[in-house]
DNA sequence: CATATGTCCTGAGAGC
DNA sequence: TGCTCTCAGGACATAT
């Protein structure tokens, strides 16, 4: 599972591929669902060969390669989405390659699941994308007033709400849970009954939890799928304090054990002993 | 408008 | 052993 973490040691792994002129694209050797790659391969290939890739940025959980003649490529990893200049895990699921003139010779997309997506906009278009309403402020760069501004009025629980790109970018099923034991509030807590004190205390979990993960490059789960562009795991799984520790001892207060619940259908962790 | 649910996908693991 | 079933959760479409 890919979140703002590791999509930002993504990120930095391809930075090596700015100033790389794309010589050829192709997509062996799977064949990819309709939706996957927009607009269809041939277009995509027309579009960026013979084009330099100038800038990788992120916005939320996509790369965006921003490329010469007024062209951006959005990638969303979603599950098990990579994108890498090293090889792939394996060819089976390489979905994208792009062939550059110079080194690194290669930049590709690979995913095992096969939710990730690949769009190309003109420049234009992204950028009213981007001013639209439709993405929240990263959450590296939030703090307790932008939280409380951007979720304080759902009625949801502050970890389903947390989840929500279109108001806060880049968080996901792991850090949520992470950061709200961080900040020792009780998951299931409605938005509209969390505190100032407690959006800021929020806030500050989040924005450290973030770095933390970022400084250990991201979090590689038991089925080993993340990986950063040079196809090396993280290490921050090492670091997690609630997420998948159903029945461990808490390490705020020893008080309890963590438990597991499902909110929005999606599994929830957090201790009932020091989380209120 | 806000919130909730269904859908896509593959591989791992459980159970028989 | 090998089959069927369930589950994991990103983002988006559709429903309430």
């Amino acid at each position: 599972m890919l979140e703002l973490p590791e999509v930002e040691t993504m990120r930095r792994g391809l930075l090596p591929a700015c100033g790389q002129r794309v010589k050829r694209v192709l997509a062996p050797p799977c064949e990819c669902r309709p939706i996957l790659i927009r607009p269809h391969l041939d277009q995509l290939a027309a579009a960026l060969e013979r084009q330099s890739l100038l800038q990788v940025n992120r916005v939320g959980k996509r790369i965006v390669l921003e490329f010469s003649g007024q062209k951006t490529l959005v990638i969303e990893p979603r599950m098990t989405g990579l994108v890498l200049l090293a090889d792939p895990p394996d060819l089976d699921h390489l979905r994208l390659r792009f062939e550059f003139t110079g080194q690194p010779r290669q930049l590709l997309f690979w995913d095992r699941r096969g939710l990730g997506t690949v769009t190309l906009y003109p420049n234009e278009e992204w950028q009213a994308l981007l001013a639209s309403s439709k993405w929240g402020p990263d959450a590296l760069g939030t703090d307790g007033k932008l939280l409380q501004a951007r979720l304080g009025s759902s009625r949801r629980a502050v970890k389903v709400a947390l989840l929500d790109q279109a108001a806060l970018a880049g968080v996901g099923n792991l850090y949520a849970a992470e950061a709200l034991h961080a900040a020792k509030l009780d998951p299931r807590r409605p938005c509209n009954a969390i505190k100032p004190r407690e959006w800021s205390r929020l806030a500050e979990a989040l924005v450290a939890i973030l770095h933390e993960a970022i400084r250990y490059e991201g979090s590689t789960l038991n089925d080993g799928t993340y990986r950063n562009a040079l196809n090396q795991a993280g290490n921050y799984q090492n670091h997690h304090r609630v997420y998948d520790r159903a029945g461990a001892p808490c390490l705020n207060c020893n008080r309890g054990q963590i438990v597991r619940i499902v909110q929005a259908q999606r599994a929830t962790f957090y201790c009932p002993g020091c989380q209120k």
